[in-house]
DNA sequence: CTTTACAAGTGTATTTTTTACACTCATGAA
DNA sequence: TTCATGAGTGTAAAAAATACACTTGTAAAG
């Protein structure tokens, strides 16, 4: 049943960023491409945006389809319209970044068919299409956002350490911080709860275990609060 | 000559969300719609991508047809597609906020046909569409940026004083600021250039003009440098 | 000529925040 | 018992943010 208009119209789909982090290092998840163009390239996962959803939905749908995540923090993060960057046709791409635990996750994809895995964000190989500058764009974002919001959570298990919490913050600002202000600063923002438990692995101290009190930090937003680190 | 899918596309608009600052207040440019839907009803400026331009052209491009503004500062604010944002059939609009001089372009709208007027920014009427809900988002996106990010400067003539400047991020804000302190901050960025010229009106003593140094900030930005008022 | 009204312009002391910095502690493995 | 390893902790100095009130220069009014 075809479609006709009385102009051209764009085809549109959505990409999305996937924000890991892992062996103290952030992590982007790409697929292999297995068609054309662009076939055996790695890619950010995406896809059409169908007639009858929203875009945030193609966007949970199509990682639920290419990567198997579900229950991830996603956020649209910028509309790419170039006239030539899908050399078949006109093609609009919303792109979302979307942070995920990787701990919780299967290890690298749960994945229908298409290869997947997980590279750091800053060595990936040539992507497909303008996902490289997509790619640059969604880094930008995500170090200038991680500041003055508690979106680092997202990447840590449920309940981590602070050390663990401080290798996060170090890994995507790129830069080495002092333990002792970097704890003081975070404790200070009274946003984590002390969790009757430590790590128990290791041949060291263990570490105290928290967790992000979300509850706490969306009662404060409310009043004006702006989380800042 | 019509075009043919295999399955349905949706229609792709840009909407701007033009602000001024004007009478010490912010102001937003709306236009009054000559047809349906929502005839009459005041809607920001926009209108359709077409194929062979890019999304930032098309913002441009409509900007000057149903304003006849031109050289603002332009950027993409955020995609909306929901479902049925417009009752006819689907249509996604990327908007785009833009930043102007009040005074130095033509008092109101140089307009083609509709009528355009501008209205304070927290008082506007029933607005078309959900351009109520991307004028709500783009006052967010001000605010926020104003401050780590010189832009106020796109809202003020070229030649300022630094009251006028106070007074424009005491609207943004919606706070008073005090005096001293502000200029304190504002002239140890050392990004303003005091002019040989003084405002001359008013009985009153007059005032030193100033001037944002455009190429120092810049030089400053690419060493990492991050403005911050 | 003098007075008046009005926004422009200016400095310091106090408080808060940020920074720099080095050792002891708890654990499991050797 | 010793060793290796990351966990955990406090203080002093510097920098930044804040609070705060009077004098100045001009044109208009008297």
């Amino acid at each position: 049943m075809p479609f006709t208009y009385l102009y051209p119209r764009a085809a549109l789909t959505v990409d999305c960023v996937v924000f890991g982090f892992d062996e103290g290092a952030l992590k982007v998840l790409l697929i292999r491409r297995g068609i054309e163009p662009f076939q055996n390239h790695w890619a950010l996962p995406g896809g059409f945006v169908r007639p009858d959803e929203t875009l945030d939905a193609a966007a949970l749908r199509e990682l639920q389809e290419e990567t198997g995540l579900h229950e991830v923090y996603l956020e649209q993060l910028y509309t790419f319209g170039e006239i030539h960057r899908d050399p078949r046709e006109r093609v609009i791409s919303v792109a979302y970044f979307a942070l995920v635990r990787r701990a919780d996750h299967a290890p690298a994809a749960a994945t229908d068919a298409a290869e997947a895995a997980w590279f750091e964000a800053e060595k990936v190989p040539a992507l497909a299409f303008d996902h490289a500058n997509i790619l640059k764009t969604a880094l930008e974002r995500l170090r200038g956002k991680i500041r003055w919001q508690p979106v680092g959570f997202e990447l840590l298990p449920k309940k981590f350490t602070l050390s663990q919490f401080q290798a996060l913050y170090e890994a995507i600002l790129g830069r080495e911080l002092d333990k002792r202000n970097f704890r003081k600063k975070l404790l200070a923002l009274d946003l984590l709860v002390a969790l009757e438990e430590t790590t128990t692995a290791a041949s060291r101290r263990p570490a105290q275990l928290f967790r992000f009190d979300q509850r706490k930090y969306q009662a404060l937003t409310r009043k004006g609060f702006i989380f800042d680190l």
